[in-house]
RNA sequence: GCACAGGUGGCAGAGUGGUUCAUGCAGCGGUCUGCAAAACCGCGGACGGGGGUUCAAUUCCCUCCCUGUGCUCCA
């Protein structure tokens, strides 16, 4: 398979570090406030990825994190009145139950920032001991001039770059692009005691610290949103680099934006929607195939309309789901069907063409179009075929499941128990000896009255499906 | 200003040096069905402007225009 680095501005073979390993660190959101779609894009791109690289038979170990504590965070716990730990845990709850209904995978571990001071600490040691940290009253600061080739991946020049001037160098940094390892926490703000004095870290060196600590010095991937690539992730590279002496990450990924009218969505411009008012309206089923239809290096128009779009797709996929498995189930003749048996061929080079769009730097659009392609066949088998035994279908349907879960999909299936499944079973087979007996009256009854508790039925060449609304 | 992305049919959005120029939604016309829902079949329609390379460019090169993003916290 090949994949887009960020490092080489190109696609090229991806090759893990240890055979059929994949390491991988993502950086997860500071939590601050409720997630927004930009955060969800990111969680749903990097969720693809690690289950693609699982499809594809890697064994993937997932780093993920939280930042809980940083400025944001000191500022939000003391406009409410909380601290900060306090503000952590409950919006960490609040994003859990978002990324949940997303159908996101927990990662293998979502360690906190605040759980790996000391490694933090350790680090900056390091890097002061070979020269590339300073301390200053301030805080502890990296010398970014000392690293070679600092910024080189966003092609971040030391000269010409216009960041702004800050008034007369309070912080008593020597270059002004030097980034704050440690920062010495202020009255009444957390702090953790270092040989430096009581500081809480800055924002870049937790995840240096956290992706080292549970995956090693080099990573395979190492992902994010395209935002964080400067300063956040240079300043990880520049950082790591110094101290270890080796290459940081082979590849990193970024995922493009979520915008509105054009414009990215973010808490700044104050033009975002959060994950909860979105599911609100749509499911996270519509929401994840929504994210699916662009490439995820691409920019996301947000609309409600797109969204609609998604819902529909989404439910010619379930659609068929559900016939599906009503086939599987069904008693008929064991006779050979040669649709049947072509619809499993076809199922092959379908995957097979779904497989290949993925290996390409996971094109999940592509990929949703050979799902379509098999969609269609699948539908046109059913059309035509009533009589063949459940035993038939049930190579084409776990073919079709199976790429369903590759993108996630269709995962939080609600639990039906036994009693109710009975329950229903006994409604569809009186209503079809009603039908039978061309008792519409009847039949449209039972239709009907499931129909307002949510139930919906669909008869499809003797075969009814329901299906919860 | 510097850097980086991108400009494809009514909309969303892949892809490719050339043959029937994905896929979905919407539109139009059919089919199936007791009805409903779902589904199926068919149709039209596109590659920002200019120049170049080539037998042939939407696809490669140059240039211009436009949009967005980063250079400050941000997924």
């Amino acid at each position: 398979m090949q994949v887009y680095d960020t490092q080489t501005h190109s696609i090229r073979p991806f090759k893990p570090l240890e055979k059929g390993i994949v390491r991988m660190y993502v950086c997860g959101p500071t939590v601050y406030d409720n997630a927004h779609v930009g955060h969800a894009r990111s969680q749903i791109a990097f969720d693809i990825i690690r289950r693609v690289l699982e499809y594809f038979g890697y064994k993937v170990y997932y780093v993920s994190n939280y930042t809980d504590i940083d400025d944001k965070m000191i500022n939000r716990a003391n406009e409410e009145g909380i601290s900060v730990p306090e503000l952590a845990k409950r919006i960490i709850r609040s994003v859990e139950d978002d990324f949940r209904s997303l159908g996101i995978l927990p990662p293998t571990i979502r360690p906190k920032a605040t759980e790996h001071i000391d490694d933090m600490v350790e680090i900056v040691k390091g890097l002061i001991d070979k020269g590339y940290a300073y301390v200053k009253e301030s805080g502890v600061y990296f010398r970014v001039q000392k690293f070679e080739n600092y910024g080189k991946m966003t092609n971040f020049n030391l000269e010409e770059s216009q960041s702004v001037e800050e008034d007369g160098n309070p912080l008593e940094k020597e270059h002004r692009a030097d980034f704050a390892l440690m920062k010495k926490s202020k009255e009444g703000e957390p702090y953790w005691e270092t040989p430096w004095g009581r500081m809480r870290p800055g924002w870049h060196i937790e995840c240096s610290a956290m992706s080292m600590h549970y995956l090693g010095e080099t990573l395979d991937i190492h992902g994010g949103g395209q935002d964080l690539a400067f300063p956040h992730h240079v300043n990880e590279i520049a950082q790591s680099e110094a101290y270890t002496g080796k290459k940081f990450s082979n590849y990193f990924l970024h995922n493009g934006f979520v915008t509105i009218n054009k414009e990215k969505m973010s808490k700044s411009l104050k033009n975002f929607f959060t994950i909860k008012e979105v599911l609100q309206r749509f499911d996270g089923d519509t929401l994840r195939l929504f994210m699916l239809q662009a490439h995820y290096r691409k920019p996301l128009e947000y609309s409600k309309e797109g969204l609609e779009e998604a819902e529909n797709q989404m439910k010619r996929f379930k659609t068929t789901l559900e016939q599906l498995v009503a086939r599987t189930q069904k008693k008929g003749h064991f006779k050979k069907s040669k649709a049947l048996e072509k619809l499993a061929e076809k199922g092959v080079m379908y995957e097979n063409q779904f497989a290949k769009a993925l290996a390409n730097d996971f094109n999940t659009p592509e990929a949703l179009s050979v799902l379509h392609s098999f969609v269609k066949d699948i539908n046109n088998t059913i059309r035509k075929e009533t009589e063949n035994d459940g035993t038939f279908w049930v190579d084409i349907s776990l073919r079709y499941k199976r790429m369903l879960s590759v993108l996630g999909l269709f995962e939080q299936t609600e639990e039906t128990s036994e009693t109710f499944s009975g329950l229903m079973d006994l409604l569809l087979q009186i209503r079809q000896q009603a039908r039978s007996e061309k008792n519409w009256e009847m039949a449209d009854h039972i239709r009907d009255q499931l129909k307002s508790l949510g139930i919906v039925l669909e008869d499809v060449k003797g075969t009814t499906v329901w299906k919860r609304q």
